[in-house]
DNA sequence: CACTCTCTCAACCGTATGGTTGACAATCCT
DNA sequence: AGGATTGTCAACCATACGGTTGAGAGAGTG
């Protein structure tokens, strides 16, 4: 994999994630792997059209594919994630306050 | 302000977020109100492509403007950072460990 | 009033997005 | 081997992005 300038990651994560096909993508992921013809079913749209989002994930690192068969799954990789977070969180001083900072404390702290 | 629906508004900051131009003048503002003019000093473009960029962040909710007459300032309004780092955050278990979280809290809770 | 400064609107251009259809390669199953 | 299934490649299309230039509107200032 090349290795990118973190603001073409960025760029790639936060426009991976400015589609709600896509980010429904990532939502199914999420509850395990699965394949391209799976993943299209539940969008009205062609195989295809997945195949393209899907392509946009990978290119985003958010989305590994696995094995060469034709049984190619696709799985979730959520790592990159970690750093639009991390640049959103160098904001959140101005939306939050001591309680919304309470209240990711005892998120992040829930399990 | 019209009422959109959390995905369209997804999509729109987080496509605001995709754009590195965007990213900075965001970073610029976050020191206090600016003119456009003054936006667009730093970025070798014209007044023209950053006042374009200024509406996309102004449709996500991103930036406001003030005042009506030549002085206008834009000011940052991070509020709508909140929903997409709560998307992402839906995410955080997929990479985040317990020293994630202990260092989310120590950032949080930081200041 | 005239002029300058600031900013937006409008048109344009090259490229990228998001979708389609159709063809094809590759794998699995008889 | 033959055929069904799965997925990508390629071409196409309409629209949006990201930038430019030029014109023009509005507020301040001589």
């Amino acid at each position: 994999m090349v290795q990118l300038a973190a603001d073409d990651r960025l760029d790639e994560v936060f426009h991976a994630l400015a589609n709600r096909t896509r980010r429904a993508l990532l939502g199914r992921l999420a509850a395990g792997p699965a394949r391209v013809n799976e993943l299209a079913e539940p969008h009205g749209m062609s195989v295809n059209a997945i195949s393209k989002h899907l392509m946009v994930l990978e290119r985003a690192g958010l989305v590994q594919r696995e094995g060469t068969g034709h049984v190619r799954a696709c799985r979730l990789d959520a790592a990159p994630m970690a750093s639009a977070e991390a640049w959103i969180a160098g904001y959140r001083r101005f939306w939050s306050d001591k309680i919304d900072r309470l209240a990711a404390f005892v998120e992040t702290a829930g399990d």
